[in-house]
This record gives C-alpha cells, sequence and structure tokens, in this order.
DNA sequence: GTAGGGTTAG
C-alpha cells in the first residue's frame, strides 16, 4: 500500500508537470486543449501513459477497474465506464480515474453521468482535492449547470486558474455578469494566480454591464499585476473602452502597446465605426497599411461598415480590390459587407452583382439584399426576394422582417405591412425591441395609429426609440394632443430621457396646436440638456415658433444656428411668408443661394407661398423660372396651387384660369379651390360658379369648398342660390366643418366654437363684444353681416356675428391676461371678414397685439391694422 | 476583434 501511495505521488507529479509545462508555454492554447474532445483523448491518453508506468504488478483487481475504465474513456464509451464505475468498490477506483471519467461527462455533456460520477464520488467520500474538484467544476461547467459549478467553488480550493477561466465565461455567456466578476473577486481573495484569460474573460463582462467604473478599476489592477503588456490583456482592455463608448482610453490602451497584433488594429478600427466614427476608423486603416500590417477578413469588413456609414463608394472600391488580392473573395462574409457596403453607397447595381455572384447566400445575404431594395423605393423587388428566399429554404430572422417592414413603411404599403405582421405572429418570432420599433413605424408612417398604439401598448420592454416612434407618428398624423400628453408622459416616468429625437419629434406637436407655451417649456428643456446644438432640433423649434406666431423669436433663434442647412432656411423662409413679410422671405432666400446651398422644391414652395401671400407677383414669377430653368426642378402640384394663389388674390382671375388650364399635369381641388377663394376676394360670382362644379367633381365630400361657394352668393346676397347649396349639402349627407378657435391662457387650452356659450368666462366675453360693438359703431364701423351665413334679419346676424369662435377667443385673451401680453390665437378654418375687421379695431381700443393664425396664414394685429394687408 | 434591423426637423 505504501508503495502504491508513492507510486500514485509519481505519477500524479507527472501528470501535473505536464499540464503546468503547457501552461507556461501558452495558456490560451490550453483552454483550447481541454475543450476540443480530441485533445481530451490526448490529456486522457497522456494520464493513462503515467498511470500505467505506475502500477505495481501485485495489486490485479485494481488495476484491472481502473484500466478498463480508462479504455472505456479512452474510447468515449460514457455509458459502460459509469455502468463499471457503479458496480466498483471505493477501494476499486483511484481518484485520477475519476478524473478522467468527469472528463469524458464534460466532454459529451452530460449532466445525468456527470451527477452519477459526482454521488459515486461523495457516496464513497473520497476526498476531493483541487485536481479532482477542478474536473467536477469543469463537468458541471461544460455541462450546464452553472450553480453547482459555482457550489464546487465554494468547497475545494481549485488551484488552477483555468478552471476558474472557464466558469466565469460560461456565466458571462449565460448573461450573469454579476456572477461572473463575483466569482473572479473570489478568485482575487483566495490568492488563486491569475492569468492572462482571467483578465480578457472578466473585462468582457464589465463591459457587458456598461460598468465603466469597474473596468477602470480593472485596468488599474492588470497594470499593477504586471499583465498590461500582455497583447490579448491590452486587446481586451481596448475592447472594453470601445464598448462603454469611452474612445479615447481606447485610443491611448491600443497607443500604449508595445507590439500591436491584427486583433488590436481591428477593434480599434471597428470601435470608431461602432462609435460613429467612421472616418477616424478609415485613417487607422491607411495607417494600419503603412505600418506593414497584414489585414484580414475582420480588417476588411470593419472598413466595408465605415465605408457604408460615410458613403465613401470610392474607397470601398479599392477595399473591395484589396481583399480580391487578399484573396477573400469567396468568404461570405466578405461578400455581404460587401453587397451591403455598394447598396448603402446607393450602389445598388454592384450589390446585385455581388449577390448574383455569390455561391452561398445566407439569410444575412437576403436581409442587405432587401434592405438595399427597399432604400431605393424597389418595394416590389423587395418583397419578391423575401418570398423567394423563403422558397429557397432559407428563414427570415427578425432582421430580415425589420427590412421588409422598413420597406413597407417608405412605400406606405399598409396592406403588405399588416400581412408581415400577421407573418411575425404566425411565425411566432417572440418579442423583439427592434422588431416592434420597425411595426409601429410602418402603422404610423402608413397613417394606422391605432395600430401603431397596439402594437406599443403591448411591448414588454420600450427604449427611447419606442417613444419616439410613437410620438412622432401622433406628431405627423395630425394627432397633436396624443403626441404631447406622451410626451409628459414620458417626462412624468422618469425611466427614460427624452433626447434630441424626442424633442424634434413633439415640436412639431406644439406648432401644429399654436401651443406657444408648451413649446417655451420644451425649448427650457432643450436648454437644460444642451440639445440647441442638434441641427433637427433647432430647426424645429424655429418652425414651432414661427408657426406659434413669435417671429421675432423665431429668427433670434434662426440666427444663433451655427451651421444652416438647407431645412433651416426653408422654416425660416417659410415663417416669413405665412406672417406675410415676402420681402424678407425672398432676401432670406437669395442669402440662402449666396451661402452656396441649393434650393429643393419644398423651399421653392416656401418662397412661392410667400409671394402669393404679401402679392409679390413679378417675384413670384421669376422663383418659378429659376426653379425650372436654374434649377432643373420641375413644379409639383403644390407649385402650381402657389402660382394660382397667387394670380387669383391679386385679381388675375382669367390668367389664373388659363394657367391652370394650361398646366402639364391635371390640376387638384387645392388648385381650383385657389382660385375659387380668389373669385370670393374679387366677386366674380360666374367665374365662381364654373370652377365650384371642377372642385365639387374632383373633391364631393369636402364641405370646405360648398361652404365658401356659399359664402359667394351670401356676399352677393344672392339668398336663393345659398339655399339650393345648402340643399346639395343635406343631399350628400355633409355637415359644415365647425369652425373653432383656441387660445392658450397660463398653459391651459380654452377651445371655443362659433356660437359656444360653454366658456365660464361666457358673460363678460359677451359684455365685452357688446361694448367692442358699440364702439365700433361710434366710430363708423357697421357690422360685416354678409359674412353670417344665415339669411335673416340684420339683428339675428350681427348675434350670430357675435358667437364666431375666433371673436371669443380673443376677446377671453384680452380679458385674462395682462395688459403687455401678446393674444395668440389659433383658428381652426379662415378667418371671417367680420372678425378680421373687428380685430383690427380691438387691437386699436384696446392697445393689445393680437396674433391671430388662421388655417392659411398670421394676422397681426396692432394699432388698428392688420399685416396681411388684404392678402388672405 | 468580424457582416444584416428600428426613432428626428422644412
Amino acid at each position: 500500500m505504501a508503495m502504491l501511495v508513492a507510486n500514485l505521488s509519481s505519477s500524479s507529479f507527472c501528470f501535473c508537470s505536464s499540464l503546468r509545462f503547457q501552461s507556461q508555454k501558452d495558456i490560451g492554447s490550453d483552454v483550447r486543449v481541454l475543450r476540443s474532445s480530441k485533445a481530451s483523448l490526448r490529456t486522457a491518453s497522456i494520464e493513462y501513459r503515467d498511470y500505467a508506468d505506475s502500477i505495481s504488478t501485485f495489486d490485479r483487481s485494481l488495476t484491472d477497474a481502473n484500466t478498463r475504465l480508462r479504455r472505456f474513456c479512452e474510447a468515449g464509451n460514457l455509458e459502460s465506464a459509469v455502468k463499471l464505475l457503479s458496480v466498483s468498490g471505493k477501494w476499486d477506483i483511484d481518484p485520477r480515474t475519476l478524473c478522467s471519467v468527469l472528463q469524458l461527462c464534460a466532454d459529451s455533456r452530460s449532466l445525468k453521468y456527470g451527477k452519477e460520477v459526482d454521488s459515486f464520488i461523495r457516496g464513497n467520500g473520497f476526498v476531493i482535492d483541487s485536481n479532482l474538484g477542478s474536473k467536477l467544476a469543469l463537468m458541471y461547467t461544460n455541462c450546464g449547470d452553472l450553480k453547482e459549478a459555482g457550489r464546487v467553488f465554494d468547497h475545494v480550493r481549485i488551484e488552477k486558474a483555468l478552471f476558474w477561466n472557464i466558469l466565469m465565461n460560461e456565466l458571462a455567456k449565460s448573461g450573469d455578469f454579476s456572477g461572473s466578476i463575483g466569482l473572479f473577486k473570489k478568485m482575487l481573495s483566495s490568492g488563486v494566480e491569475m492569468d492572462s484569460y482571467t483578465f480578457s474573460c472578466i473585462s468582457k463582462s464589465f463591459s457587458s454591464l456598461r460598468s465603466v467604473n469597474g473596468g477602470e478599476q480593472l485596468h488599474g489592477f492588470i497594470l499593477k499585476s504586471g499583465f498590461g503588456d500582455c497583447n490579448s490583456v491590452a486587446n481586451s482592455l481596448v475592447a472594453f473602452y470601445l464598448k462603454n463608448q469611452r474612445v479615447e482610453s481606447a485610443r491611448k490602451v491600443f497607443d500604449e502597446m508595445t507590439e500591436r497584433d491584427v486583433i488590436s488594429w481591428n477593434s480599434m478600427i471597428n470601435g470608431y465605426v461602432s462609435n460613429g466614427l467612421a472616418e477616424q476608423g478609415l485613417s487607422l486603416f491607411v495607417q494600419m497599411l503603412s505600418s506593414g500590417m497584414d489585414i484580414d477578413l475582420a480588417t476588411i469588413v470593419s472598413v466595408f461598415a465605415s465605408c457604408a456609414d460615410s458613403r465613401l463608394l470610392s474607397l470601398g472600391r479599392a477595399v473591395h480590390s484589396l481583399g480580391l488580392k487578399a484573396c477573400l473573395g469567396r468568404q461570405e462574409r466578405f461578400c455581404n459587407t460587401l453587397l451591403d457596403m455598394y447598396a448603402k453607397c446607393g450602389d445598388l447595381d454592384s450589390s446585385i452583382a455581388v449577390f448574383t455572384e455569390m455561391s452561398d447566400r445566407s439569410v444575412v445575404s437576403y436581409t442587405s439584399m432587401i434592405a438595399g431594395y427597399a432604400r431605393e423605393g424597389l418595394a416590389g423587388e423587395a418583397v419578391k426576394l423575401f418570398t423567394e428566399m423563403e422558397e429557397k429554404g432559407i428563414s427570415p430572422d427578425v432582421y430580415t422582417v425589420t427590412a421588409v417592414l422598413n420597406c413597407c413603411a417608405r412605400n406606405r404599403l399598409l396592406e403588405e405591412g399588416k400581412r408581415v405582421h400577421e407573418w411575425i405572429k404566425e411565425n411566432d418570432m417572440g418579442f423583439d425591441i427592434f422588431l416592434s420599433n420597425a411595426l409601429m413605424d410602418m402603422y404610423a408612417k402608413c397613417g394606422s395609429m391605432q395600430e401603431a398604439e397596439l402594437v406599443f401598448s403591448e411591448m414588454p420592454v420600450k427604449d427611447i426609440i419606442s417613444w419616439n416612434t410613437i410620438i412622432g407618428g401622433y406628431s405627423k398624423n395630425c394627432y397633436a394632443n396624443e403626441a404631447l400628453s406622451l410626451f409628459n408622459l414620458l417626462l412624468e416616468e422618469k425611466q427614460l430621457n427624452a433626447d434630441e429625437r424626442t424633442v424634434a419629434c413633439v415640436l412639431p406637436a406644439c406648432a401644429s396646436l399654436s401651443a406657444f407655451d408648451k413649446g417655451r417649456e420644451i425649448h427650457g428643456y432643450i436648454m437644460r440638456n444642451g440639445y440647441f446644438s442638434d441641427r433637427h432640433v433647432a430647426n424645429s423649434l424655429v418652425d414651432m415658433y414661427a408657426k406659434c406666431g413669435a417671429l421675432l423669436l423665431a429668427r433670434l433663434l434662426f440666427d444663433e444656428v451655427a451651421s444652416k442647412d438647407l431645412v433651416s432656411w426653408t422654416v425660416m423662409i417659410a415663417g416669413y411668408g405665412m406672417h406675410g413679410i415676402g420681402a424678407e422671405s425672398i432676401a432670406l432666400f437669395n442669402r440662402m443661394r449666396e451661402a452656396g446651398i441649393e434650393p429643393d422644391e419644398i423651399s421653392f414652395v416656401s418662397v412661392l407661398y410667400a409671394c402669393s401671400h404679401s402679392g409679390l407677383v413679378d417675384e413670384g414669377w421669376r422663383f418659378f423660372n429659376i426653379m425650372r430653368h436654374e434649377c432643373k426642378i420641375e413644379p409639383t402640384l403644390e407649385h402650381y396651387a402657389c402660382i394660382v394663389d397667387m394670380l387669383a388674390r391679386t385679381g388675375n382671375l382669367s390668367k389664373a384660369y388659363r394657367f391652370i388650364e394650361n398646366m402639364p399635369i391635371p390640376p387638384d381641388a387645392t388648385i381650383w379651390g385657389a382660385l375659387l377663394c380668389g373669385c370670393r376676394i374679387h366677386h366674380d360670382v360666374k367665374l365662381a360658379e364654373k370652377v365650384a362644379e371642377k372642385v365639387f367633381a374632383l373633391e364631393p365630400d369636402n364641405t370646405g369648398y360648398y361652404v365658401l361657394m356659399a359664402n359667394i352668393y351670401a356676399e352677393a346676397e344672392k339668398w336663393e342660390e345659398v339655399k339650393r347649396l345648402r340643399k346639395r349639402i343635406g343631399r350628400r349627407g355633409l355637415r359644415k366643418n365647425p369652425g373653432c378657435s383656441w387660445i392658450e391662457i397660463k398653459g391651459k387650452v380654452n377651445i371655443f366654437v362659433a356660437g359656444d356659450s360653454s366658456h365660464p368666462e361666457t358673460e363678460k366675453i359677451e359684455a365685452f363684444l357688446r361694448r367692442v360693438r358699440a364702439r365700433m359703431r361710434e366710430e363708423g364701423y357697421s357690422p360685416q353681416t354678409k359674412y353670417a351665413l344665415i339669411d335673416a334679419e340684420e339683428m339675428e346676424k350681427e348675434e350670430a356675428l357675435c358667437g364666431h369662435s375666433e371673436k371669443l377667443a380673443m376677446a377671453l385673451g384680452i380679458l385674462s391676461s395682462g395688459h403687455g401680453k401678446i393674444i395668440r390665437v389659433t383658428k381652426n378654418l379662415r378667418v371671417c371678414g367680420d372678425c378680421h375687421e373687428m380685430a383690427k379695431l380691438m387691437s386699436k381700443l384696446t392697445r393689445r397685439e393680437i396674433v391671430l393664425r388662421d388655417s392659411n396664414r398670421f394676422h397681426h394685429f396692432k394699432d388698428g391694422h392688420c399685416s396681411c394687408r388684404g392678402f388672405w
């Protein structure tokens, strides 16, 4: 027995020293040795040889059981090994044999047999030393029972860093980063010697936890332990900093490395790209080339991503040929990123060429190609490819489906989008935040906010993009109140921070409501968070102020926008236009062109609108011609509508009529409607009748046009015609869209409809209006009764006029706000002529400035005058 | 260390 013990310990020394030798040489390869099953056979055979040398010939029975067990292990016959073990007695089995069996359990990922071996060990009271404990821990780790593996570490002192590393790694892989860090801390307090793998493994956990603090502490510890010069450790630190947006810290580690390998370069380049610094990534790539470092597939993949990001097609092409020279041309990843790069750079033909020539196309290839088609608006092709991939047996994944949804969103394909939604439900894709956001966006862009809201409400987890998508969807689909209340909810919940995009999404809602105070509140939020430097935010803020009637404020902010783009100029040009300051619009338009910014069709709409609302006919024609001949922009219906409006307002009615008849595209109701408005201003009933028939034919259900025509008849006192028209409206079952006006007072929006007496201040309002009316009569003004669409006694008409919603709102504003404050009223329809006259007088009598925004433009009333000068 | 997906202003 004594001899046996001596032999065992000597063989045990052999066993350990062979491993120790390996670990000193190359720790990384040691891990790989244990992980691949081929290598484990090698380990087992080393153990077996060592053991065979050491056995004594007089104890055959012991040899037999252990030899047979090891032969089973060598042959990978786990079942027989465990069966034999279960019928063996404690004294028949050598602990190192148990190690071999456990190793086989670990390699075959067999928790069932592993547990049997464990109970054999415990049942027979084997002393679990560091070696046996290590194998037990490895078995549980590889078999996925990480809790049990952890328990082994609690009870046995495991000496080798390797086994700690493996469990740490598995914990991290399972998402238990804190567990992984906990194990690391235990390792630290146990005084177990760490190796480079320990550090790269644990920095991944800190990285995934986004624990910058923890990672920085680890960095300090690494430097103290002298592992700072180790390449793989430094690489993992670089990766850690890059993943946590500490690009400068990453670069510092990178720069201080004595020898950078291809991985160091690749992670640094890729880190730049994923942190939105594609150009720095590219310049590092150039440095990499000149340093003589060989590039590999990962390098190219990152560089293609940078090219795609920065739309650098020519550089992408150059790298393409570089990759071909490096013989990467047939690699699937190479082709996938290549085709994606071409698609994102707008060279779809090259993408298609790469796609066609690929021998093996994966779901990634298809997804990139579908996204490429979608980007170019080729929805049909995208959907075709989606069907084709299913036919070829390649199942779409969440990435593919989001690409298809994005395609539906861009092309407003609600029906196709709904089908994709059904497909998602049928295929049970499960919850994915990207997918749900894409679904919401599709519904929102297709105008179906109810379905978008449903998706939103059913999301178990929402991120800021989910909120931005739903708020922006409501904003764009004219549900301004819903957009604002969701924005408030987001702020109240305090779970997520409203970002630049949120603000850019919600400001148009304030703009459409003319919610000046709410807009100012959001302006404060923007300043507190430093969001003004974001151009989208600044532009939408300027637009909001312009649309809330605060034109000077809009201009002040516009001047603050550091680098103005086309949208910045356009909102300001449009702002002046809707306030009737056409000359300033034109001046800005010219300044924009001088600044080297090319106008697009929307900026031309803005300047043409400004010309028409200021009666600048010659200028309007000039811009129309510049657009067509200098800028080569084909006019759209909107541009034609501006010209017709401009001619009609200025009394050039027959010119406008001829202009419409000669349009190269068929005019819509808006175009004829603009002329109809002109007919009203210039009291041309005959032409109006002719034009109205065209409008009614194009939009038979739009009540606004019938009302307009009725007004034209009423103003000409053709009451019979008014009656006939009213009957016609009745026959169609149409009801007049009620006029409504609102005013924000101390943060609360007060809404009035015509004849409204529900407001608590009604009596005061009516008394005030009667006083104003009396003063008006004294000053020689008679009520503009023809604006009341009622054929009745003059008195009744006057009363009906008094009830117009904009008068009520203006009166409330004057009565309930401090003297210096500007009255801001918004109306959903155009302002009525009598209200317009009355507003002029109110501004004079009360010495208050009134800003009235109607559905068409702004009216600034001051000292008895209006800024529109009759162009409305 | 490595490819494909979702949100913003006129």
